[in-house]
DNA sequence: CACACTTACGATATTCGTAAGGATT
DNA sequence: AATCCTTACGAATATCGTAAGTGTG
């Protein structure tokens, strides 16, 4: 009864309940067995209520209960209040239970248009909710885009530049040729040496790309100076020309996974070991958004799928 | 550290606080500063907050506290939840306040055309932010709106055929006799006998109205059948009428008090009392709103002010 | 080596339930 | 006379703060 100084607000989503329970069942002792609370608890918890706002909320008689018009008021507020904690619980259970949420990650072309496409069909069907978001960048920008924020996450070639970000290796690619399958070289499905390839027409991607970096060491660490016959941009493009018999190309097997095998075979390039290390990027410290961290589970998963066994070390001949 | 199975919400807008403190500072000790809590104390609180929720909000380290993705979620929601803690509290307090609200009531029509305007105007002077509704309805409609909810109060003569309502006395109202400043009774200001005036051409209202019926009864009291001249419906066309000199009417001092005074004259009818009761009626065992109790408190005011002194009993001439 | 979050533990405050009290129909 | 809300009081629970522990830069 005490005209208190109208306290701070301290009301929990339990006293809303009580309070809403009260408003709709007219009756303090039903209202106890609604929220299993004995009655003197749901006195208590109204009392507090109306001390904290000033007001009477309710007209009691012994007969009945009902709301004042500030009572009327603040049921309407009540009512918007649980709503709103429901609502924040409910969002951020969504994101944890992949129903909602979203992910974006960078990966370089080769691996964009060759093994990632499965994982994304595969994840936009297992969580429909979850918005996805791929950009095919180099290296390079792939890194850049994971150090400011605007990806969780890059799949891509290890770069020791970039030492400030979490790498943690995912396999390393070896090297295959792709020829078509009346090449010369077509004839024999057995590993390859370098040596063997290196007169041959190449086809390849322009510097910047990771794929033509390792090729390019590949051939410096057998003594020989790159040099494709035909630069281009797109994998399936290098695809099209090899099965044309324009030449041949040197891909990391993830690179060559995926294109359509007819017409074309590949064969294994084995000597000493020049892998492509792949790996996926993040920032050092920040945890990932659930599903963020589930794509990157079922990247893992396809690409144990892809490379079988203990397949993270060198390349031995099929 | 456990994984608990997801315990009920019970965040009070102390634990939305912390948080929010925690991601604008980035750091707990900040935070702790500003919510005015130990930093084991905000540690604590998040812990609770996280574990509600199941997920990692923060990424700690011992340089810096940063949002995780679900806790960027949970940020954009807590502060959507602490604006509606907010808007709740400050909705019920402008309602006590009267910055907001509304008040409706119902008045019999010669109130409303006299007293009332003055009070209504005082209250949307004082109160702006509070909605003023008004229906001027004959006494039994008066009622009936109380009894429905459909106003908050009326202001009406005493009838005791609504004893469910609860009904206060605000005043008696005696009658006087209204006439034209030339008529043959405005040569005295002194009080007048009933006697004196039955021979009249008196201007009334039809019989519903309240006015009419105290009327009725003061001459049945006095053994005259009251047969007015003219029955209109309104104050302002009886006013008309009495000035025009077509008349003489006997009114409620209330309902005569404001008609204009100029070319007219007001006497007091005495002999035994003949009053007109007028009270607040509202629903029993509810409580009023604020701005209705205001409004209450400024009709008392505008009453004592126009009839002042021991003015509830019984009148004795002026 | 310094700083900052986490954990442990004792003290405090709040809340719940039982039971008696009071008021209204 | 019955019903239902309020108050009082003891017990349980939860929270806060101090202080020591741990990990990171």
């Amino acid at each position: 009864m005490q005209i208190n100084s109208v306290g701070a607000i301290t009301w929990t989503p339990r006293d809303l309940d009580v309070f809403l329970a009260l408003a709709a069942s007219g009756g303090f002792r039903r209202a106890a067995e609604q929220v299993h609370l004995s009655q003197s608890a749901v006195s208590g918890v109204i009392a507090r209520l109306e001390d904290s706002l000033g007001v009477r909320l309710f007209d009691r008689n012994t007969r009945s209960v009902s709301l004042t018009p500030c009572g009327e008021v603040f049921l309407e507020q009540a009512r918007l209040l649980r709503a709103q904690f429901d609502e924040a619980a409910r969002r951020v259970r969504a994101m944890v239970q992949l129903r909602a949420g979203r992910v974006s990650l960078a990966a370089l072309p080769s691996l964009a248009a060759t093994v990632l496409p499965r994982v994304m069909a595969e994840f936009a069907r297992l969580y429909p909710g979850v918005e996805l978001n791929v950009r095919d960048t180099l290296s390079g920008a792939a890194f850049e885009l994971v150090r400011s924020g605007q990806v969780d996450l890059a799949i891509t070639a290890a770069n020791p530049e970039y030492a400030d970000l979490d790498y943690t290796a995912l396999t390393a690619d070896s090297f295959v040729l792709l020829c078509a399958a009346d090449h010369r070289l077509a004839r024999s499905r057995k590993p390859l040496q370098w040596s063997e390839v290196v007169g041959e027409r190449h086809i390849s991607m322009p510097l910047p790309a990771s794929v033509r970096q390792y090729a390019n060491a590949a051939f410096l660490f057998h003594g020989f100076q790159f040099a494709p016959a035909y630069e281009v941009e797109h994998i399936a493009t290098i695809h099209g020309m090899v099965r044309a018999g324009l030449g041949v190309a040197a891909l990391p097997e993830l690179a060559a996974a995926f294109v359509g095998r007819e017409g074309m075979v590949t064969r294994r390039l084995t000597g000493p070991d020049m892998q492509r290390p792949i790996g996926l990027v993040s920032r050092r410290g920040r945890s990932l958004s659930p599903a963020a961290a589930e794509m990157i589970r079922l990247l893992r998963e396809e690409i144990a799928h892809l490379l079988p066994a203990g397949r993270t070390g060198p390349v031995a001949g099929e």
